[in-house]
DNA sequence: TGACTAAATCGTTATGATGGAATATAGTGA
DNA sequence: TCACTATATTCCATCATAACGATTTAGTCA
């Protein structure tokens, strides 16, 4: 119940559910991902942190980068089918268009050097 | 988006969880539920019009009685969904087994009796 | 080692969720 | 109409959540 209580309450927030996403494209560094959404560091370093306890992200270090991916879902049924039904839902909304539109022009080179 | 989030939210709680669980069996009244869940009124009623919102019960009226119920799901792909996964998960766990071991025993009539 | 940098954590503030007691509402029946 | 009752709503206290800036942590490269 705990593990199913926990995805829930990790998809109840607009900017976690938006993370989702966008992961779908491609894996994201958190730069990348706090860019696209508009959102401070250290805010999308926590909503990250609650998506992969929820089972439905993943990380991967690569030197100072921390790679984010979707889980495979193999944590639980609820993340598995979770992830799966959000690659078919929400494609259509507006806020969901924007991030795909603005998402091909996000590069971490770009970002850092600003 | 909206429509999305007010399920998840609805399902981020173990009371409104535990609500979907034990009106699988049959329909209830408000006074079945508290008593089930060992609520007070007041809490239950606004939980299950929070699941009534998010599409995931329908409630019926009988007088005095408002007997609620499992929607149909044609309220949104995301609560048809939630509502028909709901069927075979979190059936083992120890907190729904034991709500309906003891759900065969509660009766409104016995509820009000007292 | 020391300067640098991406991400994680901490501190704080504002907002929202939860629960119960008390009250209001609406339906019933005399 | 009046007393009664199941549910809904309101009020209040408590606790959780979300946001940001500041700081710490960890990895890189001279």
């Amino acid at each position: 119940m705990k593990q199913f209580i926990k995805v829930m309450k990790a998809l109840s927030d607009p900017n976690r559910v938006k993370m989702m996403k966008i992961l779908q494209s491609r894996p994201l560094c958190v730069c990348e991902i706090k860019e696209t959404l508009g959102i401070a560091q250290s805010t999308a370093s926590k909503h990250l942190k609650m998506l992969e306890d929820a089972g439905l992200v993943r990380s991967f270090k690569d030197g100072l980068w921390v790679n984010y991916s979707l889980a495979d879902g193999s944590d639980s049924p609820y993340s598995a089918s979770m992830i799966g039904n959000l690659k078919h839902w929400l494609d259509e909304k507006e806020e969901i268009r924007e991030l795909n539109r603005v998402l091909p022009g996000i590069n971490r080179e770009d970002i850092v050097g600003k």
